[in-house]
DNA sequence: GGTGAAAGACATCCCAC
DNA sequence: GTGGGATGTCTTTCACC
């Protein structure tokens, strides 16, 4: 699976996952490649999908999203039609996140992002009652130590 | 906490979370403003903070960092000290996306990006060895259900 | 891989409303 | 707050070493 990107393009990746509004110029200055080259590596990354997309990343307090609650789920019902069922639901429901298959003792996990507990509360809710869950429970967030989109690069 | 943003805002954020690589034009005739209104509206979502930063999102795949894994943890040891350490601990440790305080049964949970389960065994020896837990399990990611950092807006 | 040059797209800013 | 227009910077694509 892993594209043969040499040193250049990792440091290229790596500026990039942490700010995609640099322009090519600097980057060239910090890899010590010219323009033209970074520019080619760059289009080269975005058309082999090495580089997926480029995104904003919003405040969720400003956006009265502020509150993220993990909710680890068990399921008695491993038939497929349940399966596509919780599926639909997680990508339908705008609060979902994330939304996570898992092995071992739990089946699911989603992230979900809310205004509060009475948001959650509503959320919860609307859940239940779209596809049964046997086994579901919520643990608040209480504090973001560490929570990046970046990938570790060469560590 | 929630700034007063009205229609054209949040239509701005909801294209630039999804695509920020768009330019200013396209934007503006989406939302249906003069460039320059548009501009400045953006100029401002970025001086407030509501826009954070532009990153480029890449391949875990092509990464060879393929397997995320959700670590529950629970500790006998409610101070100070072992919480600053453990603070110290994931966020030196590069595997570590994402590291959460929860309230309930669980104390934390971490978000693991590795290659593949002998990396996370690797992982998990250095975790241990850093900082001492009294539970500890963790969850292998098989699907990716659902996976933004799009905050949802306005529904 | 590198250079340079040229075209066009783009962001930026000043002005008037 | 809005839109129009000038300006300069940047990306993008050449041809060529």
């Amino acid at each position: 699976m892993m594209a043969d990107l040499d040193k250049y393009d990792q440091q290229i990746l790596k500026i990039l996952q942490d700010d995609c509004s640099v322009s090519i110029d600097e980057i060239a200055e910090h890899v010590h490649l010219s323009r033209n080259a970074c520019w080619r590596r760059i289009k080269q990354l975005e058309n082999t999908g090495v580089i997926r997309k480029r995104v904003a990343l919003l405040d969720a307090d400003a956006l009265d999203r502020g509150q993220m609650v993990f909710v680890l789920i068990k399921t008695n019902q491993h038939d497929a039609d349940w399966m596509t069922k919780f599926d639909q639901t997680v990508r339908h429901l705008p609060e979902v996140v994330g939304a996570y298959r898992l092995t071992g003792d739990l089946d699911y996990v989603l992230t979900v992002r809310v205004a509060d507990v009475a948001a959650y509360d509503r959320f919860y809710k609307k859940l239940i009652a779209r596809v049964p869950v046997s086994e579901i429970s919520a643990s608040f967030v209480m504090e973001h130590m560490k929570d990046t989109t970046a990938i570790p690069i060469g560590t």
